[in-house]
DNA sequence: TAAACTCTAAATGTTGACATTTTAACGAAA
DNA sequence: TTTCGTTAAAATGTCAACATTTAGAGTTTA
């Protein structure tokens, strides 16, 4: 049984292999099937994937990009480890970006993009009902922070979330029995967000959102007491 | 003559090929000796700093890292072009990023860091007062920012702002006159923003950091009127 | 026993050649 | 004249071999 093993198959469709690699090492490493802290040879992994180190390297340097991976020069790469601090500071940085963004898609978001707001937390709210149902599902969560992220128009702060802050977050979540969050207080926080885009109300919006998050935040310190 | 002329001299002394690569088209990006939008032709560039392709490809992974260039498959990297929208919505980013840090400057920094900053405001104040003196430079203002973006300790927000966000304001102001702030406004708005870390309040620290980066915000605004 | 040295194996860094895709110039047809 | 198709050159993507550095096992020495 091969350390990689189930990463066996990079037979997607992407335009290149490097950055098909790339998407299959960010999943494996988002959901643990390589560990935190845990050392990516070269070698190794190129034999296991059967592709040369080229694209391998290539990919390597995309997801340090995404701060999924540290890399040492001459010593190579490592998956990042989540210690309580890292994902204590990832929310802080959350909190400062996304209540910005919150508070631009007050200004920017089309009527349109409103209406896909209001589907996905229906979608929540009929999910809740129908599945036993205290946790909004984490995929529609992001899907409903995505939506509001690229609500603000702005493309930095939109590639700073989603490209490299929410890998880090889902991560985190993936690995640590968060993968839903608590269901009352997210659900209504989330329309409570919609309203305030749907005022074109940027403070309020913005406030909504800081809280949001600080709420998730909380509730992560509460639960993190060890490492 | 050619393209990348004054490149040649790629012997600096990092310890990778990689690495130094990275670090010269960093500045010649910044600087405009690669111009913005221009396309990154490997086989060109390869020959012109007499490196192979390798350790060039993944300077040019790095960069993409940064924001600093854009790659698109199978066509290939150029130099991201710093459009009016793009230039204020860096500064949107930089408002909601650099003003968490100071808040977090305000609880975490050291006393000595804190000295750290009066003198380098010390300095500011005696540069103006010798050299004709109606401008802060911009390498001087670059250390304060960078000195409390890490007095706030935390390591996911001082990538976000050091790694890469001001590398393009540094570029954006390099290439367009902005060489130097406004001085009476920033030294004043500096000292104010040392003065609210020292009494260790958050709050008065981050309102201070937004009105400042607003400030420069709106002198960018009103100067940009092109583009 | 502990520290320092040597040497070997394995890993990362680098190179040049090969493969595939894109681009654009050229010519033919509507 | 414009459009479409062909084709050759140039560019990006990929690979395998070579070079250099690091890490660790084993040995020697204080």
């Amino acid at each position: 049984m091969s350390e990689f093993a189930t990463l066996s198959s990079v037979t997607n469709s992407s335009s290149t292999l490097s950055a098909e690699l790339t998407s299959t090492l960010r999943d494996a490493i988002i959901t643990g099937e390589i560990a935190q802290g845990a050392k990516l040879s070269e070698a190794k992994m190129a034999k296991e994937l059967d592709v040369s180190r080229g694209p391998l390297r290539e990919a390597i340097r995309r997801l340090e990009g995404m701060n999924l991976i540290q890399h040492i020069p001459q010593q190579g790469a490592r998956v990042v480890v989540l210690s309580r601090e890292l994902v204590l500071q990832l929310y802080d940085t959350r909190e400062a970006l996304e209540s910005k963004a919150v508070a631009l898609a007050a200004e920017k978001m089309s009527s349109q993009e409103i209406d896909q707001l209001h589907r996905e937390i229906d979608a929540q709210s009929k999910q809740m009902r129908e599945n036993s149902g205290a946790f909004v599902p984490a995929e529609s969560d992001y899907r409903f922070h995505e939506m509001v992220v690229r609500g603000s128009k702005n493309k930095v702060i939109e590639r700073a979330l989603i490209h490299e802050l929410y890998n880090l977050i889902k991560m985190f979540r993936y690995q640590n029995d968060f993968a839903n969050t608590s269901s009352t207080n997210s659900l209504v926080e989330h329309r409570q967000i919609v309203y305030a885009i749907e005022q074109r109300d940027p403070i309020l919006a913005e406030v909504t959102m800081k809280r949001h998050i600080v709420h998730a935040r909380e509730r992560i310190e509460r639960r993190m007491l060890i490492k």
